[in-house]
DNA sequence: CCTGGCACTCTCACTGTGTGAGTGCTAAGA
DNA sequence: TCTTAGCACTCACACAGTGAGAGTGCCAGG
């Protein structure tokens, strides 16, 4: 990384607080005024000159001031920042929504909409896998010759259900005695666990599995066969706040950014990397590597659940955003979301049948 | 509603035709040259002049050509349309796309992507309200101490959840029979009978109820009061489509368009409203009453199950769309919907225990 | 090494101008 | 009486020119 003088990175800080403040070029005068330097603006001037070649700021136009690169921007972010604590009004208003939720799927959209209204960016939060989840228990309800509904529950108390079509009819009883069996041969596992059981067990011969678990086995397959596409593996909430930002007012901009909202896609691989680490992570512009976040910062952190990372939270705007104050709403955030994920909240432990 | 001569009725015909074709400002000589009309520019202005007086189109600015106000659009609707019938690869497509799918609710999303993929429009689709459905089943799942998960069941395979805090712990054998002793009592009655009667035996003296059933009712109730809230009661899909239309190209329209997409409270009454009627409905820019979609029209059409009418697709663009395509495509998505869910699709009818 | 001064550049807002599209009106023709 | 050709008129739009303001780069002196 490049290093400057202590002058420069101060003068550099200025200059991209004044930038993010109120979104204009800004001249060696301003910068000057703004920031009380006790400099002349001839000075700030040739510093700014030197930055320019350094690639951290650049120039519109010849009579315009200066903006902040990414180049900059990530300097900035990566040495010259002081996470800003936050406010404790904001930080009351996410303690109160988490207190007062139950449901883990609702906790988590909860956290996506509070990241939104508090940054007037757009929050986005990505659901854990449920691959990890503990399985509990799984039950099949007759609707009709062709027609099972099952119903899987996880440890956590979530609940996927798949209409499925059995090769042939079952009886109520037999469909009890299926999920019976199915339940006292899987409960406890890991979902993925189960469905690399069902794999293997499926290629066995059929022979060596009793007839009722080997029907059992199949329709379960079917189940977790399904299972990515059934739910939005992403929450995205307050999307609308970006048509605030004049840098991303241009159409094809705002249309390529809402595309990537729809399918997700992007922003899921992009939320996936971010979970391999601890702690904030921050994508400026182009870092993304996505097209569609052209102008766009993505600031995100992982939360867990009872010590494992699990999901990640985090906000999309434009580039030009308070960096300081996002990094730590997203900070807290995804502690508060593991904190009432984890402990009284809901989200795990024990089921003692009291 | 105005009468016209049918000159002047054939040159509306062309001019809203030419305009929403391109969306310009129609000018007579054009108008004579596209339309082949046997008469002079001349002539259509002074036919114009009339029609402008009859407030059917306008003049944007002195020398523009002329533009369909709203109320022509409403005449054109309702007296000049032929509905255009629709392209049968667009019909092959929705009817496989309907074939394929088995999930109720998946087929209703479906169905707005497709309304949004063929008309590029967004589509939206009004999901039935769950208070007509048939209750079929409940059971009470111990997570721990104080948290019971309540799954429902509907007669149709559709599948709520809600964890609840108990009163007091029970076991599990106490909640397996809790649950029958609810089931056997409310079977077949439709949500809302079963909310009704919830009610009314929670302020009854408690004395005449079983304590098991007192029990179940309690924890019932609670599911039961959460319901609206818990899944969304429309679908929207393919709204970046709207960024292709410069008319709607305004920041703040745009702005204001998406947040009732998200908020969803206006569509909701719209499509309510036009559930009261059976065939297509028509609601031109201001007609819909509500603000966000000013330059708006929203085109709608009601599906059924079974003989009754349990919710509305529908597509919203801008006020210059393609009515006659678009309103065939409705028609028909709402047709091929009510059949897909209706008799073998899936979607209702007895649950033969086979 | 800093700074004041100065010439220079470029955007932006404003103004004026010409052109093209389209209108309304009028008077002549069917 | 209806239609049409002709004509004067209006207006948006694109284009060029202008002046002000902001900001720069560079140079020479402290």
């Amino acid at each position: 990384m490049v290093s400057l003088t202590p002058r420069a990175e101060r003068l550099l800080k200025a200059l991209i607080e004044q930038y993010i403040a109120d979104g204009q070029p800004v001249g060696s005068r301003t910068l000057v005024k703004q920031a009380g330097l006790e400099f002349s603006p001839a000075t700030v001037r040739n510093i700014m000159s030197d930055l320019e070649e350094l690639g951290l700021i650049r120039s519109p136009h010849t009579s315009a001031g200066r903006v902040p690169t990414e180049r900059g921007y990530r300097f900035f972010v990566n040495t010259l920042l002081a996470a800003k604590p936050l406010h404790s009004i904001d930080l009351a208003h996410i303690e109160d929504r988490f207190q007062s939720e139950q449901d883990p799927q609702q906790l988590l959209e909860s956290a996506s909409g509070l990241l939104s209204q508090i940054t007037k960016l757009a929050g986005i939060v990505r659901v854990p896998r449920r691959t990890y989840a503990e399985f509990r228990q799984l039950d099949f309800l007759g609707f009709s010759a062709d027609r099972v509904l099952v119903i899987l529950v996880t440890h956590d108390g979530q609940v996927l259900n798949k209409v499925i079509h059995p090769k042939r009819p079952y009886s109520p009883a037999e469909l009890q005695e299926a999920a019976n069996v199915f339940n006292s041969a899987y409960a406890g596992r890991t979902l993925e666990e189960v469905r690399q059981s069902l794999l293997v067990a499926l290629e066995r011969d059929s022979e060596d599995m009793q007839k009722m678990l080997r029907s059992a086995v199949e329709m379960a397959h079917q189940v977790f066969t399904g299972d990515q596409a059934q739910e939005p593996p992403l929450f995205v909430t307050g999307e609308s706040n970006l048509f605030a930002f004049p840098e991303l007012s241009n159409t094809d901009r705002l249309k390529r950014l809402f595309d990537a909202f729809t399918a997700k896609q992007d922003l899921l691989h992009l939320l996936d990397q971010s979970m391999a680490s601890q702690g904030v992570q921050i994508f400026i512009g182009a870092e993304s590597g996505y097209d569609a976040l052209e102008a766009c910062s993505v600031v995100t952190a992982p939360y867990e659940v009872d010590g494992h990372i699990v999901g990640t939270v985090g906000v999309v705007g434009p580039t030009r955003m308070s960096y300081d104050r996002v990094i730590s709403i997203v900070d807290v955030t995804a502690r508060l979301l593991s904190g009432a994920l984890s402990h009284g909240g809901s989200g795990s432990r024990d089921p003692a049948p009291a």
